[in-house]
DNA sequence: TTGTAGGCGTTATCAA
DNA sequence: TTGATAACGCCTACAA
């Protein structure tokens, strides 16, 4: 469509050169308010705004952190974004928010933007599965990989992980339910090939299955369909219908994700099973929707806000920090077991 | 950190000069394939990425339409961003989604945008409550604003808008809730100075009531309160909260957003109000999570995916066709009322 | 306080 | 098939 108006323009609209109009845009001391202010006006009149891509190109660094998340429908990560949003901006430096598509490389993504924001440092929110520990030398400023359990590799010096530990979360869930009298607990978990949490969330509750000395039971373990790739309400939903049919007996169903955790609620509820009467349900990861289910679900909720606060520090601190304070870190939260009304 | 690799590098590395290495890097087919070979593996070796913000300034246009969305916690908007993702792919364009935080002005952000990244159209999604007409005459590319009942002026011949009526939805909602032997309906809205959606629904209700003879009550209209601006599930509660400790009589909650409901109900069930025996409940706009609480939840759904199919239309028309074709359209699209367990 | 000119990393044009 | 070189729009010395 129409050609679009340059900081030229506007400069010979003004009268004035190129790096007047500029000081102008970037609020420099150095110039004359009158001029400034014809200058701000014609701006203003013919709708002229600086183009990025020029900026950025010319800008040698800017004090940009780029928050990057994978999955557009995870409440999981909403407030969390928030909070280190806030963050961010109270430390100085502009925030840019990405998503990352759930087939994207969101590795290759930050290179990209590195690059095209000349961004100080990444924050990686979910994601970032199986990644070759070279994958991460492409990146060369400061990031922190957030709610992922990842082995940041000992040569690496600008990386830092925070996390739960979800193995041993998911075993004390698992044992909250066998101390609840809970003995044929059917599992809702990712699909057989994860090599995430899905993967750490079943050998906790194998673990804590085994130390009981209960043997676990391959049709009690439900894996999603490999194409599903999303722990939503619909897919546990779904997958505890399949768990009924299948006429194998349990007592309780736990799901790696509060959302499956409602989908399982739905179809007992369908099916004409009481919740906790008949059957208990817990969920993982302590997202809003789990309190305001009927029956309340019963979950293990990750400390977002610590969590969040800590992602932030430690890319500050790599930022600031005089020497190797950040480097290699990684960072363990305890989770919080919540007891709601969906277990006995 | 490290100083950035350039185009420069690798041609120098490879003993060729830089345009060879823009060919490569584009594929293009006046390139020995030996040379293409050779380059394209320095590439890979170095780790080099081309720099997106030279790319950008120095490219003449681009085959990329940008999707805005308002608020990244809106379930509403999931599935329709997969819709037109796809939709713009198949039509041989690039897709961007950018996020817009809720105090951030969409215009500004597509303006910016389009300078940027030589945007060929841009999709509204959400947001757009109140702008001036002028505003979108900075916009010089095409675009469709999509959910939201705006009117794009006569003189705005690159504009085009998508949405339901939410003011008729809404009265047919109260009519139905009406005819269900309901009198006293409580409303839970938008803040009292909703200019957008919240304004419209609430007409529809107040004409519903005036039509059926009702006079509306100020005790059963609730406004949230205006800071907290997003029809999320704990305000829903809290709301409902109130609106049970006011003493108001009531028998039936219709909320404007599906997820206010789910907060209702859990409020009426603390207070030991069976839903629907005591009360009914009904939300709006129909997204998964009304069909998977328990009881599950009356509402009136957006046609989703065939919104999602004309709001990409709409752009291509303006994109691709000969003349006015695409011109000023508004398409107001029928939505669904779905009864469910919430109400008798 | 202001203007001129050079360069940021690419791509495109043109000549070789 | 290749390589110089001129833009792209902006910022920033440096000079005035």
């Amino acid at each position: 469509m129409g050609e679009q108006i340059t900081i030229r323009d506007i400069a010979k609209k003004c009268g004035v050169g190129v790096s007047t109009v500029s000081r102008a845009i970037n609020n420099h001391p150095d110039i004359n308010e009158e001029t400034r202010q014809l200058i701000l006006d014609t701006i203003e009149k013919y709708g002229y705004v600086p183009n990025n891509s020029a900026r950025n190109l010319k800008r040698t660094e800017s004090q940009t952190i780029a928050v990057l998340v994978k999955g557009i429908n995870n409440p999981f990560f909403a407030d969390m974004i928030r909070i280190i949003e806030k963050k961010i901006v109270r430390a100085g430096y502009s925030f840019i928010l990405q998503q990352v598509e759930e087939r994207e490389d969101e590795i290759e993504t930050a290179v990209m933007l590195e690059k095209e924001k000349r961004l100080k440092g990444v924050i990686f929110l979910g994601g970032i599965y199986t990644h070759p520990e070279q994958d991460f030398n492409k990146l060369t400023v400061p990031f922190v990989v957030s709610t992922v359990d990842v082995t940041i590799p000992e040569s690496m010096k600008n990386g830092a992980a925070v996390s739960i530990d979800d193995m041993t979360e998911s075993k004390k869930m698992t044992d909250y339910l066998l101390s609840r009298g809970y003995r044929r607990i059917a599992l809702l978990t990712a699909p057989v090939d994860d090599e995430s949490i899905g993967k750490c969330r079943l050998a906790g509750y194998l673990s804590a299955l085994r130390g009981a000395g209960i043997d676990p039971e391959a049709g009690l373990i439900r894996h999603m369909p490999a194409d599903a790739q999303t722990y939503s309400v619909e897919v546990g939903y779904r997958m505890t219908r399949e768990l009924i049919s299948s006429g194998v007996f349990f007592d309780c169903v736990y799901a790696i994700s509060d959302t499956m955790a409602v989908g399982a609620c739905r179809a007992l509820y369908e099916a004409g099973i009481k919740v906790p009467a008949d059957c208990g349900v817990a969920g993982f990861d302590g997202i809003d929707i789990g309190k305001y289910y009927c029956p309340s679900i019963t979950t293990v909720a990750q400390p977002r806000s610590e969590m969040s606060e800590c992602t932030v520090d430690l890319l500050l601190d790599q930022l600031q920090g005089e020497d190797a304070r950040g480097r290699n870190r990684k960072t363990i939260f305890p989770a919080r077991q919540i007891p709601r009304e969906s277990t006995l």
